[in-house]
DNA sequence: TCCATTTGGATAGAAATCTAAGTAATATTG
DNA sequence: CAATATTACTTAGATTTCTATCCAAATGGA
């Protein structure tokens, strides 16, 4: 059944096929819904987004930081950032302040809440951390990372 | 400079850090929109957004599917499914027809813009795994492969 | 046959992102 | 010092994704 066209409809030149399997931007993007979801699903009885979390593990290392730098730091744009924060001001996890110096500045603090969280939260991660390297010995572990490190690497190089 | 409260501030408890490098999440993260950006800016040109590609990968496979299989072969809920096809049916990317048999089954078909658009496509998926892997060895990205493929099941085991 | 259940899609609304284009404060330089 | 450029943040608008519902068609018992 079904054996209309097949060598043809599959590409007229040889070597056309990419079964996403081969494609490391498939597992990649696999494990990464895997690890969204998990994460997600945890830190909502918290009260805290996804959204929220990135930004809760850097201020977490280092309170009062600007806009700017907290953006550079997670990694996200900035009017990310500005959407991002607006929800923890309004979950009374930071409050912002313009810096004196610099009045363009909004410096990010904590609140003693988002601070009390951290007790909760950071084990959560590595929680899943843990679960995910189930059965994965840390040679294994060590190469992975290694590998997806540098992959990380090639790819950012071409994206300038 | 900044010396203001150190020991104190990270974690009353010991243990309590977790930096992002030892991450697998965070790794695979950023991986993620390292391989999506990257993507994202060599389809633009020929008019396909990322949303729409996944579907395509899936159609170049096979066409005439129904809704709700491309969503589980694709990985998506539904709804997001229905959001894509509508794009791709304004871009002139699919057709959707009802199925005779049952009227509630929708099939999706590509158009013949969409069918060339394959040749000139997958090769730029290809190229860019290529290019990702440069410096990686055969045999690390095979560990690669099976360590984040046993993660990810370690991780949507959890899930339901 | 008729009603309840299941199935396939669609809609609503939220969240997390991005790019592009503002605005306001500060810094630079002719 | 005044004009210009740069910096820090914001707004606007688009995309991609989700969960929670809803509707309509098909199916299966009683």
């Amino acid at each position: 059944m079904k054996a209309t066209r097949k060598k043809k409809s599959n590409g007229s030149a040889r070597g056309i096929e990419f079964p996403p399997h081969d494609s490391a931007g498939y597992l990649v993007r696999d494990a990464h819904r895997a690890f969204q979801h998990l994460l997600e699903k945890r830190i909502a009885p918290y009260g805290v987004t996804r959204g929220q979390w990135y930004f809760l593990r850097v201020l977490w290392t280092q309170d009062g930081l600007s806009q700017r730098e907290l953006s550079e730091r997670v990694g996200m744009m900035e009017p990310t950032t500005v959407i991002a924060l607006q929800s923890m001001e309004k979950a009374g996890l930071v409050r912002r302040s313009r810096s004196a110096d610099d009045k363009r500045r909004a410096q990010v603090w904590l609140t003693p809440k988002a601070k009390r969280l951290k007790q909760r939260l950071l084990p959560v991660a590595r929680h899943i951390t843990m679960q995910a390297r189930e059965g994965v010995t840390r040679a294994e572990f060590e190469l992975f990372r290694d590998v997806i490190a540098r992959m990380t690497t090639n790819l950012d190089r071409l994206k300038r």
